[in-house]
DNA sequence: AATTTGTGTTTAAAATAATGAACATTAGTT
DNA sequence: AACTAATGTTCATTATTTTAAACACAAATT
């Protein structure tokens, strides 16, 4: 029954049955990062096994990553660290190469009436302010908007239904397909004509200070 | 000597399975996340089971946040799913930062085998240059691209269908109103995961401080 | 309806993570 | 050096996760 201290080596922590898979990789180990924190604290183990809740001597094997640590466990020593739980394992891994942005993260603005919807998918606001969106609009959905500065340019492209555009004193039709490029240099408005709603996509460049 | 069945109820872990917002008082829930993963994938317990290597029993409890996982359970789960793990933790936590941009080369994308159809919406060349595209691609279609030079960001919104994103070691899956954003300093690939057709938009920044 | 097949849940045993106390090791003081 | 005090590691025990097998249930097939 006495099995070996060894560490998790005899454990699933390492093991290799399932073949096949990834047998190169391994979880993360989180002992360094942890001990790193810890010592930044200027704590000892005592005082982070009181802070925290988790004994002592788990926390010596952990920093070692001579244990495989629960779920609760790793929360509670990232609570007393003051440290999100999400940073202490992506320590060892590689850095975030993905900026990955769920349904209900991506921001969304609607007109009053909610007939009109602009999720915002992405802004830039480094040389030339860039924005981009997704709009989806109903029968008789509008937006309005005021001048976005001299030499914005708005960049249209309809995928489905049919929209006015209307900027300054000219307008235009599109329908489906389409694509339109105008200056934004004046207060415009979008109006979806239906009958099935408008989808599309917009580009905006705002307020371009460069010089060319 | 009590046996205490109901989970872990008597440790510090959560007494109810209420899959909401993290309090941040309690570690958080994976259940839900890892299920709604699961069923995204179309796979049955046995065959998660058998993919990452951690038995079909434990797989139901944990849904169920009737278990408290160890840091290598979740870890294989996560490697089974092609979920980064940080991604399954955090689904009611705090989110990742942006990313910075740098030098760069020439881009160079080549294309496909048919199945994956690229609308070019427009392009901008300034000091960075700037393109975006829609994209409709149906099952199976893949879209091979090369290095965009370091520091190029690609960011794609998918609107409809199931999309398999690789850049680098890393990949995530988008499903339908999703976004994300991405370095391409290296070789990505896009790959529609079916079965309806995927549908988006993507607007790249590419680096093109071109010294000739 | 009865039987199979597939899918998720529960059960009993084994593996191991977590605890508190004893032990070891270092660092500082006399 | 010897003695403390402080800190980290190991030990024995307890608590819980994990596993494999048995179970329950539903859907499909005969």
């Amino acid at each position: 029954m006495q099995q070996k201290k060894e560490a998790f080596s005899s454990s699933s922590f390492a093991r290799d049955a399932f073949a096949g898979q990834n047998t190169s990789d391994r979880p993360p180990l989180v002992g360094k990062e942890i001990q790193r924190l810890r010592q930044e604290h200027q704590l000892t183990l005592d005082e982070l096994a009181s802070k925290s809740g988790v004994s002592k001597s788990i926390l010596s094997q952990i920093e070692r990553d001579h244990s495989n640590p629960t779920l609760s466990t790793i929360w509670r020593i990232s609570q007393a660290l003051k440290q999100p739980l999400v940073d202490m394992l992506s320590s060892g891994e590689e850095k975030p190469r993905f900026e990955h942005l769920k349904v209900n993260q991506t921001p969304v603005v609607s007109s009053t009436d909610g007939k009109f919807v602009l999720k915002i998918l992405g802004t830039l606001g480094t040389v030339s302010t860039l924005q981009w969106y997704e709009f989806k609009a109903e029968e008789g959905g509008i937006l309005e908007s005021e001048s976005h500065g001299s030499g914005s340019l708005e960049n249209l492209t309809l995928v489905s239904g049919k929209l006015l555009v209307i900027s300054g004193t000219e307008s235009r039709e599109l329908i489906s397909g389409e694509t339109l490029r105008f200056l934004t240099d004046s207060p415009h408005r979008l109006e979806s004509l239906g009958p099935e709603p408008a989808h599309g996509f917009m580009v905006n460049l705002l307020n371009s200070n460069e010089s060319f």
